[in-house]
DNA sequence: CCAAAAGTGTTGAGGTTACACCCATGT
DNA sequence: ACATGGGTGTAACCTCAACACTTTTGG
């Protein structure tokens, strides 16, 4: 029997399968703190819990094109740094079914949070409550605008806290600032981000000099304007030519 | 309606479903090279290949209860250092049908790495050949014991490229390498797991000093025995009580 | 001229590397 | 006694944080 013949004559429901999912934590920095998009499940079950917009993974999309998908539909977004997280297997997960879910990290601009905010109002923009802000992860308090605490629906608030130490491990090694920012951006917006994400205060010209040395960043000679004060120069994230 | 009856009413045979499967890294140093074990597929497709061992998901079986199965299926063992890796889902990753896979990363000591290998015959050590054996991910060439290159089935080579760097990264932040340790071990022991998997010399005195600074190694008092010069003193791994 | 924030120079502390040396053991 | 690897002390070096200072703008 070769190849081709075997395909031909192998049933693929031999096997109760279970359900897959991907399920995005849409993070942004918003009045300094971490803040995720988060939907009101209409159906139950947890019908009217807060939940992380998600979607079934098709038999023909792979899941990184599933998630870019949900991030479309869900959040009316074209493009946005997005990558996969962990996936979340626990057998009780969802009392409907059996469902896998890979979870998704998408990072999103200002503007682009704001915008996915007034395309589709139903999204709730969600501030991310680190309790012990400097240090490693544990579990994170979700504050509704009106600094409601919220519960997350299923696993949901795991997943949250999967991100929040995911974000802050990748910060100083990684690209993932770049994405919460504008394309041009200042060095104190730079740090806010920082700053945001560790919960902690950074020391002004330390990390100046730490991001300027690591040569990801192209001053562009232009200067904000309508600033209250002096001016401060934009940058644009540029990797070294060296790389 | 409440949640009762609705879960009732619920249909999850709504649309067609992936399957699900878990891959396996089993990876131990031996030699001074990081190593794996493989299987030889003995079906199509890709029969003749070697692979990394896996199976399917069970319905009523979570995904790490799934990885210790195979663990304990394909290997033979009972416990082991087990964390999941990443989720691949390509949908051409298999040519029979969909199949998504969550990879882990098992880490394993020489002994249970050998104990394996008499246990099960049809495992086979494979080295990895790390190319820039100090830097950044890329593909690694995978060696049989009579150096012979291989070539993986479906797309465990990016699997295993995963779970190097994974396994780098993690290196001195975390408590990997004692994983690939046993009991008790010599300093010098456990600086050859850290050369081998970063692939690169380290310097002795400063490598001794920031192991012991950090609090994660007991003394025993206890020394190797057997050994041609000065025996070492053997060491247990044991996080500070200030964790 | 003042307030406020941008941006720079200097210093000092801490940690890490590199090298040299001493120690313990089997032959 | 000596070869060999275990184990330790010291000094040079580098990195980075803290502070003070200058610069630039709007009012």
């Amino acid at each position: 029997m070769n190849e081709t013949d075997f395909l031909k004559e192998y049933d693929p429901d031999a096997f109760r399968r279970p359900s897959v999912a991907v399920d995005l934590v849409l993070m942004g920095i918003r009045e300094g703190r971490p803040t995720v998009l988060l939907v009101k499940r209409a159906q139950l079950p947890h019908a009217g819990r807060w939940a992380l917009p998600g979607g079934f993974v098709g038999i023909d999309e792979s899941l990184d094109a599933a998630a870019a998908r949900v991030l479309r539909e869900k959040a009316g977004m074209a493009h946005a740094h997005l990558e996969q997280l962990y996936t979340f297997g626990a057998v009780d997960r969802d009392p409907r079914m059996r469902i896998i879910s890979v979870a998704y990290l998408a990072l999103l601009t200002e503007q682009a949070f704001d915008a996915a905010l007034s395309a589709i109002p139903a999204l709730l923009p969600a501030a991310i409550q680190v309790p012990w802000a400097g240090e490693a992860g544990g579990p994170v308090d979700v504050l509704s605008p009106d600094k409601e605490e919220l519960t997350l629906a299923f696993d949901h608030a795991a997943i949250l806290a999967m991100a929040m130490l995911r974000l802050r491990g990748k910060l100083d090694y990684s690209d993932v600032a770049f994405a919460l920012l504008p394309e041009l951006f200042t060095l104190r917006q730079l740090q806010d981000v920082h700053e945001a994400v560790l919960g902690a205060a950074l020391n002004k010209p330390a990390f100046r000099r730490r991001q300027l040395d690591k040569g990801w960043l192209a001053a562009t000679g232009a200067h904000e304007s309508g600033a209250a004060f002096r001016p401060a120069e934009l940058y644009r994230f540029q990797r070294s030519t060296a790389d």
